[in-house]
DNA sequence: TATGATTGTCTGACCGGTCAGACAATAGTG
DNA sequence: CACTATTGTCTGACCGGTCAGACAATCATA
């Protein structure tokens, strides 16, 4: 590979590593990603990953965090761009946010998959993918309280253990989604909603 | 590793291996597991998992094929064992054939995952993994179109949409619970329990 | 002894990680 | 400005180790 003609910055290098080893591991999955696979997406040699990062594990980990921050913020904004709006606009923001294109879902989930499979096993991938997990519900907990307390959801709902179900329910939506190559993206979304909304008594 | 005494027939030896492939995978992960980890488990050499599976990719195959074979029996026993109780009770008793035991239920997710991500990749792993996901689901929309039908659930509900979502709740939840180590399997249970009846509207 | 089951051993392929050094940019010096 | 030293970035070659699978020898039984 040909250097490039003006040296990016160490952090440009990095995110690009990182966009790399997503790429890698949406294509390969984690447990199979080489670290040869993700210098290749990434244009570059193996040895410059592990120069960038201590060893493929911090590497791994790294594209755990940077997702989390990404998918995080971006939902949050979602919520708080539509404070005015009450917390059913709320909570269908927040779920556009999180199912943001097609290829872009599906590489997600493929990955975040594989990441779950990880935290139960690997103690240091187990932080942030939880930290992902518990992150998100919070987000969720947040609207449902909400749309209880403002009558819009059904009153007997316990905002914590709600949340914890609409997690479960874009998890589990997006994983058979995954298996359905036949299903229009959107026409998944509107279950996604339905099923929320209809759990929500809504 | 000594000879067992009497030699146990081909039928045997298999399922012997293939549950040392399953504790294996629950042990190290889909992507982590060797051929080595799985004698082990079974208490056998490595070669003779070679001469009864083709090679490694066949064997695990088997083995999602195996865990499909027994869990889904178990669940359409459960449905068909409550068929006199109505609806609710069926869908009570298929919950618990499926959520059977705390070690069992956890061991079982974590090897469910792994065959998730694998089928989403590997064109082999695909054919069984889809054959659980579906096969519940039938299951399932069997179960909710009796309890539409008899007004004991929601009116408004599609079935087949709605044996989805309880699906998505099933594997969602579950996944999340193996993340929460202080969560009594119990409460996990009553919890799945709640939401799926919650959105059953039952 | 003949046959199928089981094992130990070997090998080629691959992978993570190291390392010496190449190259470009920058800083320092006269 | 011209020249050199220094630093940070990046690579190809290589090493130790692991794994899937092949294979021939051994064992148990009929």
């Amino acid at each position: 590979m040909a250097r490039v003609a003006k040296p990016e910055d160490a952090a440009e290098m990095r995110k690009r590593l990182l966009r790399g080893a997503y790429a890698a591991i949406a294509e390969h999955g984690f447990g199979a990603v080489t670290l040869q696979d993700v210098a290749d997406q990434a244009g570059v040699s193996k040895a410059l990953a592990l120069y960038y990062f201590k060893n493929k594990e911090q590497l791994l980990v790294a594209v755990m965090e940077r997702i989390d921050g990404i998918i995080r913020a971006r939902a949050a904004q979602a919520i708080s761009d539509n404070a005015s709006e009450g917390p059913r606009a709320q909570l269908l923001a927040y779920l556009g946010a999180l199912t943001q294109g097609a290829q872009r879902h599906r590489d997600f989930y493929l990955v975040y998959l594989d990441f779950l499979s990880a935290g139960l096993r690997k103690v240091d991938m187990r932080a942030s993918t939880l930290r992902f997990i518990l992150g998100c519900e919070t987000l969720e907990e947040e609207v449902v309280a909400r749309g209880v307390a403002e009558g819009e959801f059904r009153r007997d709902l316990e905002p914590g253990e709600a949340a914890a179900v609409v997690r479960a329910l874009i998890d589990g939506l997006s994983i058979e989604w995954l298996f359905r190559d036949d299903e229009p993206f959107a026409r998944f979304c509107e279950r996604l909603r339905r099923a929320v909304f209809g759990y929500l008594g809504a």
